[in-house]
DNA sequence: GCTGATGTATTAATATTATAGTACTGTGCC
DNA sequence: GGCACAGTACTATAATATTAATACATCAGC
């Protein structure tokens, strides 16, 4: 498949693996439903440990991104936020505060903060929320 | 001093001092120049061992954000980036893309990022740089 | 040069984490 | 029921990172 992992560049494998996966995700590579690879498949791919991949998975299911039937697979969950909308605000605020502060050690300019992220938020579909709405059968 | 920390959460207490220098230096409450506790003082009010301060501040300082004058003190450094500007530029791009993700996984619309980017930028003194070009005096 | 402030080096104990090996359980299909 | 595929639990080990104890080095002021 299409990811990439490296041993002992100090982040875990599984949380690089885990990175890429949010990306797809996000980016709309991998979409709602979609089934991943199975942990052997991706194991055997990547020339690691199965339980290493199993590990990602699993973490990425308990954020609510992916969702596991035991014997079946492991599929793309539809995106859905158990959050109230206060929690989520709150949320993003912490989230651009650490933008801000990396910018901030940049030395860029609010301008260029500004403008990178609205070049990246067009990029990424410019509808007023990600993808559809297609349920999936939950345990 | 206004640092706290807690440890056994996960998060190493070095990196939680780290963020809240950080967040201090970039919001401007920690000014250049400024002159922070002595290791000694600082693990003294945490209850930590000295080194792990030192062990904070040798990484910021490594990042460029505070500098270390040996049997002075460490002080706040002034910004400056060694970084061109197509660099520093890319950077940011890698800051914000990480940024969509959370917000993606959010649920949180563009135009709900936007005016949070927004918001938080104009907070944080709508100059078109931070601060001043106060020079320290570097060994 | 002594003193008291500072940061630093070295080393060791500890805790945590990452990874792997292996055996187990559930599902779908024949 | 048996097989082949899926994920999972358990255990062990290795690697790494975190924190601490202690002793050392530098600087300013006297």
């Amino acid at each position: 498949m299409w990811f990439r992992v490296e041993p002992g560049r100090g982040v875990p494998i599984y949380v690089q693996l885990m990175e890429q996966i949010r990306r797809a995700v996000a980016s709309g590579v991998l979409t709602p439903g979609e089934q991943l690879p199975s942990v052997r498949e991706l194991a055997l791919q990547l020339s690691i440990n199965p339980n290493t991949v199993s590990r990602a998975y699993q973490e990425l299911e308990h954020e609510g991104i992916i969702y596991t039937l035991r014997g079946r697979g492991t599929f793309v969950a539809t995106p859905s936020s158990t959050l109230t909308d206060r929690e989520r605000l709150r949320r993003l605020d912490e989230a651009v505060e650490r933008l801000l502060v990396e910018a901030y050690q940049l030395r860029c300019t609010p301008a260029e903060v500004l403008a990178a992220v609205k070049k990246k938020v067009a990029g990424m579909g410019g509808k007023d929320t990600q993808k559809g709405e297609i349920e999936h059968d939950d345990e």
